[in-house]
RNA sequence: GGUGGUAUAGCCAAGUGGUAAGGCAGAGGUCUGCAAAACCUUCAUCACCGGUUCAAAUCCGGUUACCACCUCCA
C-alpha cells in the first residue's frame, strides 16, 4: 500500500490513483534560460525517481513536464545573447536534455512547451473573463484572488496574512491596475518590441502561473492524480494554479502535490543562489563527477529532504555505489563456475524485496530502500564467497539488486575484460607469483594500477577490474 | 510579523511509547607472499529545560539554533 505525503492535507496518505494500474502526474519543469542547476536536477531526479517506483510497483505512468519558454528572464537572457527567445528556449532545452540523460532521468511522455499552447492559453484566461474571476485591465489580465474561496489552502496562508508580505514588495507599474494587491496576473501585455502573441486584449504574452493549470490539463485532464515541484513553488506558484484551475473546471485539480525539498550548496549550506557566487550547474558539475554518483547521491535521498551538495557527501555517494557495482561484478566473477541445478536464495530474495517495497511505500523512503540493498549485497558478497555456487542463484542475485537500484536511475553494467596486454600480464605475474617471485610480481601489478587497473588474487584465479 | 520545516555518533541518515536500522570514515581481526575485494568485531542515550507515563529520541509545554516560503526561483 503505497503512501504519499500529501502538501495539501500535510499528512500521508494512501495513494488511490483515478483509473486503476495507472497514475497521471505533472511535475513544473525549469525555465529554460540557462543550463540547469543543481537545484533544478535535483528535482527532476527526485521525480523521476518517484516515476520509476510507480512503474516498479506496476502502474503505468503519463508523465507530463513543461519547459517555461516565455518570460521575464527569458526576454532578458536573450536579449544579452542578442537571439530570440525562440532561440534561447531551443538551445536551452537540447542542454537540458542531455543534462538530464547524463543522470539517467527518463524523458516525459510529453514536454510541452507554454509557447505551443499559446490558443488554449488564451482560451483558458476568456473563461476565467466570463466566470468573472479574472478581468483585464490596461492589456493585462489579473486574476480576481479573493473571489476563489479556498486561497491559501495549500500553503496554510491567509489572504489578509499575505497581503503585508505582498505589499512590501509589490510592483508599483502592475499595482496600479490591480483592483487588489493580491491578484496575479494572467497575461501581460507586451512592452514595445517584446516578444508577443495577438490576443483580445492586444498583444501580450502569458504570466507565469497560467501556462502550468492549461497544459497540465490538456494533458491529463482536469484531475490528476500527483502534480509535483520544488518547495518553493508552493507559494504562489501552485497556489495560484490550483486557483486558476478549479475556478475554471469547478472540480479538484490534483489529488496528491508533492514537493522536493532544497539543496544547499558547500559545507556552509547556504541556499544556492548567483549573488552568493554558488550557483552550480550540471552542465559543470559532470565535467568532474561521474554522472552516476551524482544520481545516486540525489536518488537515495528522500524526496523532501533538503540535500547538502559537497564533496563530502559526494564522496560517500560514490563508496556507496562503488561497493555496489563492485558486489554485482563479484557475482559475475563466480558466473562461470555457477552449477546447474535449483535456485537456493529465491525465498531471501523474496524477503528482500518485500522489505525494500515496504520502505519505498512508505512516502518513497529511499533511505530504507537503500538500506536493504546494502543488505542484499552483504548477502550477495557472501554467496560470491561461497566454494560452490549456482548459476541461477547469482543471475537471480544479479536481477535483483539491477532491478532494485535501477528505481534510483543506476545501471549496473560489466566491462567487457578480455584486453590481451593485460591478461598477457597477469599472466606473467602469476607465473611470478608461483616462481616466489614477488618483486616482479609487485612491479606487475603496480604497472597495471598505475592504468587504472586492480589486481585481486581470488582462490579461483586472479582478475581484474577498472578502477 | 505570518506559514512551514529541521535539530540523532567524525560525516550522511533510519526510527512517532518499550530501552538507538543502514552506509561512509576510523579501530581491531579473518583471508592474502604482501595487497585488493569481501566478511567479522567495534564505535551514540537522540539541541536544551520541564512535564505526562511503569516506560519517551518518539507525547505535551517552554527555550535555543538553523533553514525555507510570504518577491523571480527546483
Amino acid at each position: 500500500m503505497l503512501k504519499i505525503y500529501n502538501t495539501l492535507s500535510r499528512k500521508k496518505e494512501t495513494f488511490i490513483p483515478i483509473t486503476p494500474g495507472k497514475v497521471k502526474m505533472y511535475v513544473c519543469g525549469p525555465t529554460v534560460y540557462n543550463y540547469i542547476h543543481i537545484g533544478n536536477a535535483r528535482s527532476a531526479i527526485a521525480f523521476d525517481t518517484i516515476r520509476r517506483y510507480f512503474e516498479f510497483s506496476g502502474y503505468e505512468v503519463n508523465y507530463v513536464s513543461n519547459f517555461t519558454d516565455v518570460d521575464d528572464k527569458m526576454i532578458k537572457a536573450a536579449d544579452e545573447q542578442g537571439i530570440t527567445v525562440a532561440q534561447l528556449a531551443d538551445k536551452f532545452i537540447a542542454a537540458f536534455m542531455e543534462d538530464t540523460k547524463s543522470v539517467n532521468i527518463e524523458p516525459a511522455t510529453t514536454h510541452p512547451r507554454a509557447t505551443e499552447n499559446i490558443p488554449e492559453i488564451i482560451e483558458f484566461i476568456k473563461d476565467l473573463i466570463d466566470k468573472d474571476f479574472a478581468y483585464e485591465a490596461d492589456g493585462d489580465v489579473y486574476y480576481r484572488t479573493r473571489k476563489f474561496d479556498n486561497y491559501g489552502q495549500l500553503s496554510d496562508q491567509s489572504i489578509d496574512d499575505l497581503e503585508v508580505g505582498a505589499s512590501q514588495h509589490v510592483n508599483a507599474h502592475e499595482f496600479d491596475k490591480k483592483e487588489d494587491p493580491i491578484d496575479f496576473a494572467l497575461w501581460k501585455a507586451a512592452k514595445p518590441d517584446e516578444i508577443n502573441w495577438d490576443s483580445p486584449w492586444g498583444k501580450g504574452r502569458p504570466g507565469w502561473h497560467i501556462e502550468c493549470s492549461v497544459m497540465s490539463t490538456k494533458y491529463l485532464g482536469d484531475t490528476f492524480d500527483v502534480h509535483g515541484g520544488g518547495q518553493d513553488l508552493e507559494f504562489p506558484h501552485h497556489e495560484n494554479e490550483i486557483a486558476q484551475t478549479e475556478a475554471r473546471t469547478g472540480k479538484k485539480f490534483a489529488n496528491y502535490w508533492m514537493h522536493n525539498g532544497f539543496v544547499t550548496v558547500g559545507d556552509e549550506n547556504e541556499k544556492m543562489s548567483k549573488s552568493l557566487g554558488n550557483f552550480v550547474t550540471v552542465h559543470d558539475i559532470i565535467k568532474n563527477i561521474d554522472p552516476q554518483v551524482l544520481r545516486f547521491f540525489m536518488a537515495t535521498t528522500q524526496y523532501r529532504h533538503p540535500i547538502q551538495y559537497n564533496s563530502l557527501n559526494i564522496q560517500d555517494a560514490q563508496n556507496n555505489l562503488a561497493h555496489i557495482q563492485t558486489a554485482f561484478e563479484n557475482l559475475d566473477y563466480r558466473l562461470k563456475d555457477g552449477l546447474d541445478g535449483n535456485d537456493e536464495v529465491k525465498n531471501d530474495i523474496k524477503n528482500f524485496i518485500d522489505r525494500y517495497q515496504a520502505a519505498m511505500d512508505d512516502d518513497f523512503n529511499v533511505q530504507n530502500g537503500i538500506a536493504v540493498v546494502y543488505e542484499l549485497v552483504k548477502y550477495s558478497n557472501v554467496y560470491s564467497e561461497r566454494k560452490v555456487v549456482k548459476k541461477a542463484s547469482i543471475e537471480l542475485l544479479q536481477t535483483t539488486i539491477q532491478r532494485l537500484v535501477a528505481v534510483f536511475g543506476i545501471k549496473l553494467s560489466i566491462e567487457a575484460l578480455d584486453d590481451d596486454e593485460i591478461m598477457k600480464l597477469i599472466a606473467q605475474r602469476d607465473q611470478a607469483r608461483v616462481d616466489k617471485d614477488f618483486a616482479l610480481s609487485d612491479k606487475i601489478r603496480d604497472a597495471l594500477k598505475a592504468d587504472g587497473i586492480i589486481i585481486e588474487d581470488t582462490p579461483n584465479g586472479t582478475r581484474y577490474r577498472k578502477e
